[in-house]
Formats: C-alpha cells, sequence, structure tokens
DNA sequence: TGTACATCAGTGAACGCGCGTTCACTGATGTAC
DNA sequence: TGTACATCAGTGAACGCGCGTTCACTGATGTAC
C-alpha cells in the first residue's frame, strides 16, 4: 500500500541507516539486501523504489554514516574548542574498535571500496577530503619543521585509518597488541 | 586419482598462490573456493583435502602471501643496505596500489579481518608484527624526539596501511587525489 | 627386481541455502473536480 | 467540503544463479612381500 511523503522518507533514512550500521558491521558484501531491509523494517522489494541497486544503496549509506559522525565530532561543542585532540579521542578509541556497526566509515570500507562501484569510491573520496579539512584546520600553526600542514594532515589521517584497521584487525587474536596500536598512535599523533 | 606427494604439495602451493591473489583482488567474501581452485588447476573437492575450510585457506593463505611479499622487501640485497626508503618505496608505489591482487595483505584485508575467524586474525597480528619490527630497525637512531622507536613504527606502519587503503578507495573516483596520498604520506615519513 | 594391493589426492554430481533483482499486485494517500 | 480516482510506496512470490561443503568414486602412487 502506498504511505504517506513523510513515512517514505523516514523509511529512507531507516534504509540508510540499517544499511551504515551492518554495511561497516559486515562488509557491503557480506550483507544482503534483505537484510537491510528487515532491519529497516521493510521487505526486500521496497528498496528497489528508493535506491537503483545495492552499489547505489552502499554509496548514500557511506555519506549518510560518515555525515553522521563526522558533524558530531566536528561540530564545535559550546564552550569546548575543536582541538586535534577531539578528532583523535574519537578516532583511536577502544569502545568504537570493539564495536564495528560504530566508527567511521572511511575505515570498515577502505579495502573494501577498491572493488566497489565508482560511485561508491565517490562518497569515499569527498569523506576523506572532508575530515583531512578538518583536521587539517586544528593542526598547531607552522610547527619547528616548517609546517607543510597538507601533507602533515594526508599523514594524519593515513595514521588514523591504518592505526583502527590495524587494531580490529589483531584485536581477536591479541586484544594488548590491539590496544597498543592505539595508544601508541595516539600519543606520537599528539605530540606533532 | 592419486598425485604423487611432490605433485600434491604443489598442488597445495598453487591454491595458496591462487587464494591470495585472489583474495587481495576480491576479498575473502568475494571469491569462493571454486574459483580458487580453478585459478590453481584442481577442481573445488580438491581443496578440502588440503584445508579445513575457507577461514583455514585464508588463515593460510595469509601467512604465504604475507611472507612472499615481506622477504623479497626486508632480505637485504648484495651490496644494497636495508633502509626505511625501501619499505616507503616498495609499499606506496602507484604500481602496487592500482594492481590489488599485488601488495601487502595488510592492507587487502585490514577492514575485513575483523569480521573473519580468529585463525585470519592470528596470521594477521604475526604479520603486523614482523612488518613492525622491520621498520623499527629501520628507523634513524634516537632522533630529536627522544627516540621512542617502538611507538614509531607503530604509526609507520598505521599510516602505511591506512594511506594505500585510502589511496586505493580514492583511486576510482580522483586519482590525482590518489597520487597525492602516496606521495605526501611517503615525504612525510621519509622525514622523521 | 616383480607383483599384489592398500592408500589417498583429486573428481564431479549433489545438497540446501541465500543472494540481487524483477514484477504483478495491494490499498492508503493525495489530488482533481 | 465531499467524492471519485490516479498515484505509487510497499508486498511477497518467483527468477536464475553461485555459494560452501559433502561424498561415493577413480586410479596412479607407493609400499609390503
Amino acid at each position: 500500500m502506498k504511505v504517506s511523503k513523510e513515512q517514505a522518507q523516514q523509511n529512507k533514512q531507516a534504509l540508510l541507516d540499517a544499511a551504515g550500521a551492518l554495511f561497516k558491521q559486515h562488509g557491503i558484501d557480506g550483507v544482503g539486501v534483505a537484510d537491510v531491509c528487515r532491519e529497516a523494517g521493510l521487505t526486500h522489494g521496497a528498496l528497489y523504489k528508493h535506491f537503483a541497486d545495492k552499489q547505489d544503496l552502499a554509496a548514500q549509506a557511506f555519506t549518510h554514516a560518515f555525515r553522521a559522525g563526522y558533524d558530531k565530532v566536528s561540530t564545535p561543542r559550546a564552550g569546548k574548542a575543536r582541538t586535534l585532540g577531539t578528532y583523535l579521542d574519537a578516532y583511536l578509541s577502544k569502545r568504537v574498535r570493539d564495536d564495528l556497526s560504530k566508527g567511521c566509515p572511511l575505515v570498515s570500507t577502505a579495502c573494501e571500496t577498491g572493488r566497489q562501484s565508482e560511485a561508491v569510491s565517490r562518497s569515499f573520496a569527498d569523506a576523506f577530503v572532508e575530515l583531512r579539512s578538518g583536521i587539517e584546520g586544528v593542526l598547531p600553526n607552522a610547527g619547528d619543521s616548517g609546517g607543510d600542514k597538507a601533507a602533515l594532515a594526508n599523514l594524519m589521517v593515513a595514521a588514523l585509518v591504518g592505526a583502527m584497521a590495524i587494531s580490529r584487525g589483531v584485536v581477536k587474536a591479541d586484544r594488548m597488541l590491539a590496544d597498543e596500536v592505539l595508544v601508541q598512535v595516539h600519543s606520537v599523533l599528539d605530540g606533532m
């Protein structure tokens, strides 16, 4: 049956929320469209009224998930300055490491993106650039190194993404090692 | 029919080679056991004479692929010293970025490992520790920062893995951006 | 060295299952009069 | 404002297909005598 326009919009958001969490948790290839729709309280046929296909859903869900997480971190709270530490704490958190459905989709889908459609790659690139800009904006002004902030921002995002991916990769076999990676990378980046 | 023991060993190696390349290219979830066996010149039933199941194959293929690539980089060539630059050049290469079947399995399966069995995580952890040791061994002695080489090695591996994953993630949408990430991260790490 | 035979790596049909996508259909919504 | 009806979001059966794994079977290998 037809539903109201507001209901339809709500359903689309529910699909994006569900897809964001499930894709991060099990990978795009590891989740069926039926799973996403069930999680959103719909049947699988409904998906194709909102998205062209699974790749389209993946691309939009990526952007949706990135925006949700990034706005939380980058929007300055009342009275609290947004610093490099804000990014480091938010990114390199053990709690996020242990819950795959949480966290930045850059980490969850980094390796997978190379195998997905160009639309997914586009979403990924936009998110990366936005995070990199945000971090570049909070870098301390001109350090002793001469202050090539742009290059440093690239390194920082790469290290954040890599550290979380590695920590998640090793945690099942060696929890102490996983914690060590997060802590050490946090400490080195904090001192740059 | 039965084959000679040497032939059987050769076939197992062929399975590991095929699995290593295909898993890196399409992800563990993205490749069927039949694909791996076909690539190795066998039928799918043969796989279960060498490996308990697909996860077992994935774990052994990971180690096999890491060893093959790492030995090539870390074994000092005659007359050539093994330096940090050796690692950086080998890791942050555009050629490797553009051929998913090549390169370090740490990058290819980083995000995926969190969803695989503990055996895969074990292989991943061992490889990470080995690469980190190798890099720690070529770090310049005691920089101005006080020389916490262990922490720096963690950062370097995280940055290498993250930079390659990001470069691969964005390359379909923005090749210049993908190149920029590799170059900038290379340059910053080289100066540390 | 020659023969008889147990071993077992590899074969390929078969299993149950879940996948992404399509499509005829339903019926509340929202518009035209 | 009230009624008739076109719209279209959502349903659920059906499609062809490939998946991981099992298993009865094959026949060259390699061993025991």
